[in-house]
DNA sequence: ATAGCTCGCCGAAAGGTTAT
DNA sequence: ATAACCTTTCGGCGAGCTAT
């Protein structure tokens, strides 16, 4: 590290444009380097609040992708489109060139679809991705993505590039609010309408949604769209909405040989004996309909919170201890 | 502990549009 | 015509909150 490329004679300069820095909304900044491998290492560095000038030394290894976070800068030098080019200062030709040589993009966000296949395909090549729920982090890196490319060109509301333009004019807007996402680009995609779809986020239901919900229901079935449409809401809103109906369930406490029915079933389907602790391979969907009397729901819920616990802790809890324990709390002792 | 609920993720696949 | 790109839909599932 050095305080300034005079001093380094020995290096090369070399301006590699697709280094780009962004600013989250924690106000740190985040540079971004190109993705040329799936496995992301993230380093973060905590700057002075007075530093002036940042040297960044590079290394890629391996073609990964990486990002460096900073915060505490007290002025930005970003540029108005929040994107600032750097400059590199190269100590090792052969890794750099090498690197140019290799494709310029991650093939895990760059593909607009990527099928089983092709993720076999990737996972063999020792790629690595994201998925699961979103971290902060994630939505920071595409928030402000979509808020450089909005003001790079002009624009005030993203949901106008996502839902007005043609595919034409927004033509790679979606590879470019990927960058630095270790995703496909299609997950990318669904969140992005997902989170600029504002008949998703509407609030809860009323009861009389509820039931012009049933009535919909009713009458359309699964066309999800029609009866999102009626009542303002997304498609997959009101699906989800159906999904928690279930009338034909018992509530309330659970017999006794509804535990056991669950817990039969639920070491069935995972292949393990009783007593083991269940972790997977688990369809809540096959169980509720082996259980017969409870929701899909309230069976993961109900082994989630007690019976998996219970089953396979140190000491076993018996029936007869339940018993003792129903006995001895009528009797009072 | 249980129910009720919101918000969210995923893979898969079918269907539509545009570029070459 | 074909490949590449984009959109929509569906079924399956999960985290995590609140009220009681």
């Amino acid at each position: 590290m050095s305080t300034g490329a005079e001093e380094e004679e020995a290096v090369t300069l070399e301006t590699v444009n697709s280094v780009t820095l962004t600013q989250d909304s924690d106000g740190s900044i985040i540079l971004h380097c190109p993705p040329n491998g799936g496995l992301s290492h993230t380093h973060t560095h905590t700057l002075p609040s007075d530093c002036l000038c940042l040297c960044v030394v590079i290394s890629f290894l391996n073609h990964e992708s990486f990002e460096v976070t900073m915060t505490a800068t007290a002025d930005s030098e970003l540029s108005e489109e929040g994107v600032a080019q750097i400059q590199i200062l190269q100590e090792d030709e052969d890794s750099l060139s090498s690197h140019q040589k290799t494709e310029e993009v991650s093939p895990v966000s760059q593909a607009w679809f990527t099928t089983k296949e092709d993720k076999d395909t990737l996972a063999n090549k020792g790629h690595k991705w994201k998925q699961g729920m979103w971290s902060k982090e994630e939505i920071d890196i595409l928030m402000n993505n979509i808020e450089r490319y909005v003001k790079g060109r002009g624009m005030e509301d993203p949901a106008e590039i996502i839902f007005e333009m043609s595919k034409e004019e927004r033509k790679d807007f979606y590879r470019s609010v990927a960058w630095g996402l270790n995703r496909p680009l299609f997950a990318v995609y669904r969140r992005v309408l997902r989170m600029y779809d504002n008949r998703n986020h509407v609030g809860k239901y009323t009861p009389e949604e509820i039931e012009k919900l049933k009535a919909l229901r009713q009458k359309h079935g699964n066309d999800w769209a029609t009866i999102g449409a009626a009542l303002g809401r997304s498609a997959s809103s009101v699906k989800d909405r159906c999904r928690l109906m279930k009338d034909t369930c018992n509530t309330g406490k659970w017999s006794e040989e509804e535990e056991r029915r669950l817990a039969e079933v639920v070491y069935e389907m995972a292949g393990v004996s009783p007593g083991v602790a269940v972790t997977g391979g688990v369809s809540w969907a096959s169980v509720a309909d082996q259980v017969r009397t409870r929701s899909e729901k309230q069976c993961r819920s109900k082994w989630l919170n007690y019976l998996n616990w219970k089953h396979s802790g140190g000491t076993e809890w018996t029936k007869e201890d339940d018993l003792n324990l129903i006995q001895f709390s009528c009797l009072g002792i």
